[in-house]
RNA sequence: GGAGGGGUACCAAAGCGGUCAAAUGGGGCGGGCUGUAAACCCGUUGACUUCGGUCUUCGAAAGUUCGAAUCUUUCCCCCUCCA
């Protein structure tokens, strides 16, 4: 392979599949292309899940290509039904466009816009998809697809195979996605579409359309999807998702998160997440312990994202916490007054308050099964009222299991 | 359109008048072992509780009964086979 990017691409193992890789491969390696991904805005923030792309935006950057980050206002009000098994609950106007601005804040942070000939350019293809007239679209575009051939795509067959409702609203949402690759083209000048394994039908279809109406080549690049080595999918934690947004997902949890890695994952997320070279990677886990692996990885992917202090922080406060056992300030922290513990408060009701249990009951479990603690004395009474005694000077750390530790101050 | 099967807790799946807050498995959480890993072992897994109990839950509603997840009726939704 002559590209760079290609070849950074296949050495981290971002690449699945591609239309036509010879091709596109003498095609950038003598020029600087704009590339996209599309990225849905179901929610306010995007969650690791989706990390893998902007990864690929990031290396498209560091090889001298320009990213367009296209944030679906218009295909989202529409639902992808790629991979999923029932149709999405469908999202407000509004509420999209308060995504769209929060998600751009995320891209803020993590591609480079320094660089003029590489500054990601961002598109929100309702400015096209809000504005079309259904009889010209439907002659423009619709007329170069065949109901025979859209029935084939998997995201398709299988809803219909399952004889699970598809409607015509979301059957429609390939057509929009290759319209967006089309569009793309033509404004920017945009080669190549790069996305998740699941995408590959919608990119295809964006392909040939370009090739049809245009008589022009462009590409579509897919990365794998990643499994984890027990199974489960990527991101979930017993909290849910792991976000991006340090609103939704502190910098220190985000840490623990990579931190926590399995073993057989950790060479795999290095190459995948972090900025480090491919062979400074090899070099790195022949020398060193897996345990000093994963903190380089947690420190990595933390900085990428929250940038260096914020990364310096989190690895400080596991340090305090895990080595030393110390309390740290940068824990989540909960202020209480002085005169609530002299009224008396009682310590269930102070956790469910807090936010940091569900319900009563569950305290009252996590203590009988020697769970809580504080200052890492085990709590045995259930019933504990709290009392200033159990504060070091006005601090109190109170723990959860070996791994959720919180602070709770006097003010 | 005809015939049959089914909807049970986070998921899968038993229960088929009282002993059912509901077996079992997975997942989750906690403990042990360890390395903030994996594997393994143990405990736990509706809410509230003065720890005696109380309240809500088995697709929805109504009914039978001292008593219903279990029986009856109506409705909604899924699946399989035939046309």
């Amino acid at each position: 392979m002559k590209s760079t990017f290609l070849k950074e691409m296949q050495e981290r193992g971002y690449l699945n599949q591609c239309t036509d890789l010879d091709k596109l491969d003498s095609i950038i390696s003598k020029k600087s292309i704009p590339a996209y991904i599309g990225f849905d805005c179901t929610a306010n923030s995007l969650h690791v899940g989706s990390l893998l792309q902007i990864m690929i935006l990031r290396l498209l950057q560091k090889h001298g290509h320009k990213p367009i980050v296209l944030l679906g206002g218009g295909t989202t009000l529409i639902g992808d039904p790629s991979g999923k098994d029932a149709t999405r609950k469908v999202l407000s106007q509004q509420e999209i466009k308060k995504n769209i601005l929060s998600i751009k804040k995320l891209f803020e942070k993590l591609l480079n816009f320094k660089n003029k000939s590489t500054k990601p350019v961002f598109v929100d293809n309702y400015s096209w998809l809000g504005k079309l007239n259904y009889i010209d679209f439907l002659r423009n575009i619709g007329s170069q697809f065949t109901l025979n051939k859209m029935l084939t795509f998997d995201s398709v067959k299988s809803r219909l195979e399952r004889e699970q409702s598809l409607s015509y609203m979301e059957f429609n949402y390939m057509i929009l996605q290759a319209f967006d690759f089309y569009k793309l083209y033509e404004k920017e000048k945009c080669l190549l579409q790069l996305g998740g394994s699941d995408q590959w039908g919608n990119i295809v279809n964006g392909v040939d359309l370009i090739r049809r109406i245009l008589k022009k080549d462009a590409f579509g690049l897919t990365s794998p999807l990643i499994t984890l080595s027990t199974g489960a999918k990527m991101g979930k934690t017993e909290k849910g998702a792991v976000w991006l947004d340090e609103k939704l997902f502190s910098p220190y949890e985000y840490w623990q998160f990579w931190r926590n890695s399995d073993d057989r994952d950790v060479e795999k997320f290095l190459k995948f997440f972090t900025d480090i070279e491919i062979d400074k990677i090899q070099n790195l886990t022949e020398k060193k312990d897996i345990n000093e692996l994963k903190a380089i990885l947690a420190n990595e992917t933390t900085r990428i994202l929250h940038g260096d202090k914020k990364s310096l922080k989190a690895e400080k406060t596991a340090h305090d916490i895990f080595k030393l056992g110390k309390i740290n300030e940068n824990l989540p922290t909960i202020n209480i007054s002085k005169k609530d513990i002299e009224t008396g408060i009682n310590f269930l009701e102070l956790l469910v308050n807090a936010n940091i249990m569900k319900s009563k009951g569950e305290v009252r479990r996590a203590i009988k099964n020697n769970g809580v603690k504080i200052n890492d004395k085990l709590v045995g009474d259930e019933n504990k009222i709290l009392e200033l005694s159990d504060f070091k000077k006005e601090n109190m750390k109170v723990s959860f299991g070996k791994k959720k530790h919180f602070l709770f101050k006097i003010t």
